[in-house]
DNA sequence: ATCTATACCGAAAACGTTTTCGTGTTGAAA
DNA sequence: TTTCAACACGAAAACGTTTTCGGTATAGAT
């Protein structure tokens, strides 16, 4: 096993400074051919690759990004670190992961532990604990000490930084019109709580929507799931306790649940009942029925929230103050679930 | 905006040495009572944190491992990462996420930018292309530099390290033997192509289940599918050309697709043909039917590949070809595609 | 008054780089 | 012969820590 070989080493070896190692490796002019050379055949001989960790010391910058989510395990996620990981490596950046298990003290834990030099930057969506805390002090110090945050999805706006989100409320709306547009009356909206603010958004879009073609809103057909309730029962109750022509689910998870649900009261999917989900993830393209689904570009997403990043890092000057909101275009994907 | 304050500032405004305050901040009993008190009140008062990259490069260790998957977009991989996450940050570790896309290259290219310094360890699953190519020089020379490497699911017996694995051939002897167990004759295979390691293991399994019945293997009831292969197309084409009455899938993916594809020439799930999957992830969970999968618990692998490293890692002497493979059990998981 | 032990603190090295500045040698011009 | 520029290289600082070693003052003991 033979150690990494260090400038000191080759120096010591080839009998000359340190300082004439490193320059004949970056190609100075101020050594001569003839030691350049015999230094860079060394260097390759022995593989050498400079110490990062002394890099990142010496430029206090680690070319590593962090980007914290609540699970890993929903898809959309996944599709945001990918995007992100595209979009960092083009860039020379890697990316570390930490996931806040939707806690606010896990939250709170990584980026105190991160920001003392061991990343350049965050890239974040909030967990549901600090959504609902609405403690962001963690948040402001980090950007406090000059280290610039981009939030994704889940954000907030009592925070001054880069975002990037689509638009929920209109999303919502949009799909809600479409049922609508089909001629469903009953259409009910299966939600999160409040607190969770895409909720909350798409709720509002779906309201709109009913008031704008002048349906009352009736609120036996608005179901807001707890986090730690049973969602099948839920879902089950809402489904066999009213008429319903068409759903609006805020998620994948929603909308298949609602599909099987029917299924087990004798309804069927699309012929009884509409069902449009939230997320074009892999349930939605691969369940039976398929699903229409509002599809939301996690790639593209994560993409935009690190060039964000990346550009803020690597600007001269510090332009404070001129935080951007990009919003991503969502789009219907209209698959068997409807008709 | 408030820089990170130093040790060396702390020194400076106390008019004190930066021993001291480094040998304060420690409660070293080298210092007297009095200047602890003052350095720890003032050191508090500017929320004074250790700079983690100095520490990094005094300590020769970074508390960060690097885990390199395939797809990050595969479920399965994403609950690795989840139990890779968990283990590691109970022992004080970060976690690089870095994305191989199938690609050789980019493999390589992470390793490499990686191995120097900037990480304690790697864990990782080969990309298809490296397990083409059969060329793993780049593990080889991370294990050399003294490096550790766990590999999981996806490994390759030509290289010495601790691995992570689940018993691919007897899981799909045993699935395969379920079927044949409920009186199938006809169990069609849907697998990779042979260079993955796990499609080739898995085959090998329900062959030998076959075997074990006296029932003839009969190659037109096994299907390998290219990457580059429109797969729906080739499992329609399976399952319109032969008579058969069960399939087992390597994964998800072609389950839910052969369920799909059945339906299509008006053969149901489960009572025409019985079907189980591979990998036990939210498509087999939420797909109606839902599908019969043997699971493999990605957390559990993920976290034992974790403690794997971080015990080498953190062990005192270096017991060196003392390499272990662990094998994850698998459970058959019976849901509604197969009766 | 001298010695010694103890308590307290600082200087400096080390981790591996890059870069600025200084210095010695050579050759040519004056 | 003297002077000066160009060339080639080395010393040292800097990034922010931790730790070893040494030093000084003060106290107590002889």
């Amino acid at each position: 096993m033979k150690r990494k070989v260090t400038l000191k080493q080759i120096a010591r070896e080839l009998d000359v400074s340190i300082s004439t190692v490193s320059k004949s490796l970056r190609n100075s002019l101020e050594i001569s051919e003839d030691t350049r050379q015999k230094v860079q055949a060394f260097a390759k001989l022995y593989n050498y690759k400079p110490n990062n960790i002394a890099l990142s010391l010496k430029n206090k910058k680690t070319k590593t990004i962090c980007i914290i989510i609540p699970e890993i395990i929903h898809h959309f996620f996944a599709t945001v670190i990918s995007g992100v990981e595209n979009v960092a490596n083009e860039n020379g950046y890697n990316v570390l992961v930490c996931l806040s298990d939707e806690s606010f003290d896990k939250e709170v834990i990584n980026m105190e532990m991160l920001a003392n030099g061991s990343i350049d930057g965050f890239i974040m969506s909030l967990s549901k604990e600090t959504q609902l805390k609405k403690d962001f002090h963690h948040i402001v110090e980090v950007i406090n000490q000059g280290m610039p945050v981009v939030m994704f999805d889940r954000i907030t706006n009592e925070i001054l930084c880069d975002k990037v989100i689509i638009d929920d409320n209109l999303a919502a709306f949009n799909a809600t019109q479409h049922l609508i547009d089909k001629g469903f009356k009953k259409v009910a909206l299966i939600s999160t709580v409040d607190y969770v603010s895409v909720g909350k958004l798409r709720t509002e879009g779906y309201i709109k929507a009913l008031k704008n073609n002048d349906i009352k809103v009736d609120e036996n057909l608005i179901l807001k799931i707890e986090d730690t309730e049973n969602f099948e029962e839920a879902i089950a109750g809402l489904l066999a306790n009213n008429e319903i022509d068409a759903v609006f689910a805020v998620n994948e998870l929603f909308a298949v649940t609602a599909i099987k649900e029917a299924n087990k009261i004798g309804k069927k999917v699309p012929e009884d009942i509409s069902v449009i989900g939230f997320t074009d993830g892999i349930i939605s393209k691969y369940s039976s029925p398929s699903i229409t689904t509002v599809s939301q570009n996690g790639v593209k997403m994560g993409g935009k929230a690190a060039k964000m990043l990346i550009e803020r890092l690597e600007a001269e000057e510090e332009d404070e103050e001129q935080y951007r909101t990009e919003v991503i275009e969502t789009e219907l994907v209209e698959r068997e679930s409807t008709k």
